[in-house]
DNA sequence: GAACAGCCTTGATCAAGATCAAGGAGGGCG
DNA sequence: CGCCCTCCTTGATCTTGATCAAGGCTGTTC
């Protein structure tokens, strides 16, 4: 079977990935028209929780705009963060009643979202659905492999350069479908966020990101805006393989 | 729709997870004959790599007996385990030919495999084998993110007791359904392998099983074999919440 | 049973990153 | 404008786990 993407010009919500990513990739109009009577959208302001950990969670949605968290405490309060969610990205999980995570969004979110007992009906029924979903969910395991390997082996140098590096080639691919050129970005995390992802302290992200500055691997305007001169350059602090790798 | 353990009656291989737990949760004569005849076994030594990341593989299969691991590597050789597979774990990627990870046999392992073209070609055609796999990969990804949390804000003592006590818990599970009474076990890994897995130096996991022993939370005999007198005590040197968590 | 290999333990020292502490920059608001 | 608040930076010191090093245990091979 051949993927087909659908024209948008049908979708009255351009931006609204469910349709894009999760459905649309291989979809007739009647599955549409389904998806869309059942779906609403939801706005959370920056620093606003959308779910924490053990709430009941009735909906899945979808990223429209805006970035959101996942993260986990243990007892104490150490928290390590285990998912960012992008816009097109999937949130909630078919299947389960509670949030296993706290979420929480970093901007102003914007969400499409889709009542859960009506989504999981639709999906046994629209075999497509669940097949996307596996391909996003794989890909979503993926990352968080390839973020253990961060988390696990790299050194705080190493953790920021990554994360740049991330941050820079998806914001590209957004922009213009793939990475090229001088980069140039405005992080979408406070210091403390990034500290939460890499397991480090915000002191460390702040001495190794004035480093890199100061090395002249990055550039800096203000305390947000990033942009990297040289993409190999930066490639080359993260201690990732250059060649293999990026398959997601 | 309903959930329905099939009869293992007529499976010729009781063992074989990919019939028992990826598709015969859901399944009609039918399926299980076409993947009777699509699969078949292969056996790994201790020790032997079963993929390198880049391979081309071209099958998908599920361990019947053995221990695997999945590990990435950096460029100057640090490593970190990134999945470890049991018995009825799932190992491949539908609509993906490379390996992503060096998938290497710990134990000697038996696996069911099934091409992956063919394999495909059936879960297009037979929805519950997209869905079962959607839930398996659910769960895979709940599980990176607790590894996640493990890794990025464990001190190395937590990170041994989290060890011990998800080996011991999932032995309980496969042993008697669940947890329960005083846990007794053989490591299935070495000094080194736990190591890898938890992000440490091998000598830091020999202190770390040493002082464990030393007080009391665990008995050794030998270097392998381990017992647990008491596993909530086991837990609170987990550093996880007590109540909460553990929903794979 | 001696030699060897693989795996593990323990000790001494070192260094990366955490912690504690002080203060700076910018933005919103009275 | 001045105040406060949030976010960030930088310095000094401490701690955890890494690194370097030596040797022990167990099982296998000849």
């Amino acid at each position: 079977m051949e993927m087909q993407e659908i024209e948008l010009t049908h979708v009255d919500c351009g931006n609204c990935p469910i349709r894009h990513r999760a459905v649309c990739a291989r979809c007739d109009a009647t599955e549409l028209d389904q998806l869309e009577e059942m779906k609403y959208y939801r706005t959370f302001e920056a620093g606003q929780t959308i779910a924490w950990t053990g709430d009941k969670l009735d909906f899945v949605a979808t990223v429209v705009s805006g970035i959101a968290t996942l993260s986990q405490t243990l007892e104490d309060g150490r928290t390590q963060m285990v998912g960012l969610l992008l816009p097109s990205d999937f949130m909630g999980r078919p299947g389960r009643e509670m949030a296993t995570y706290d979420v929480t969004a970093t901007t102003e979110v914007v969400m499409c979202c889709f009542r859960r007992r009506p989504f999981e009906d639709l999906m046994r029924s629209t075999p497509h659905i669940a097949q996307r979903l596996l391909e996003m969910t794989l890909d979503e395991l993926d990352a968080a492999r390839e973020w253990m390997l961060l988390l696990g082996r790299k050194t705080a140098r190493e953790k920021i350069a990554s994360l740049l590096a991330i941050i820079a080639r998806r914001n590209a691919t957004l922009k213009f479908g793939q990475a090229q050129g001088p980069m140039e970005f405005d992080l979408p995390l406070t210091r403390e966020a990034m500290a939460d992802y890499l397991g480090l302290t915000l002191e460390t992200v702040s001495r190794q990101v004035s480093a890199l500055k100061r090395e002249g691997v990055i550039e800096l305007a203000g305390k947000r805006h990033v942009s990297v001169p040289d993409f190999d350059r930066l490639m080359l602090e993260t201690g990732d393989d250059t060649d293999g790798g990026m398959l997601v």
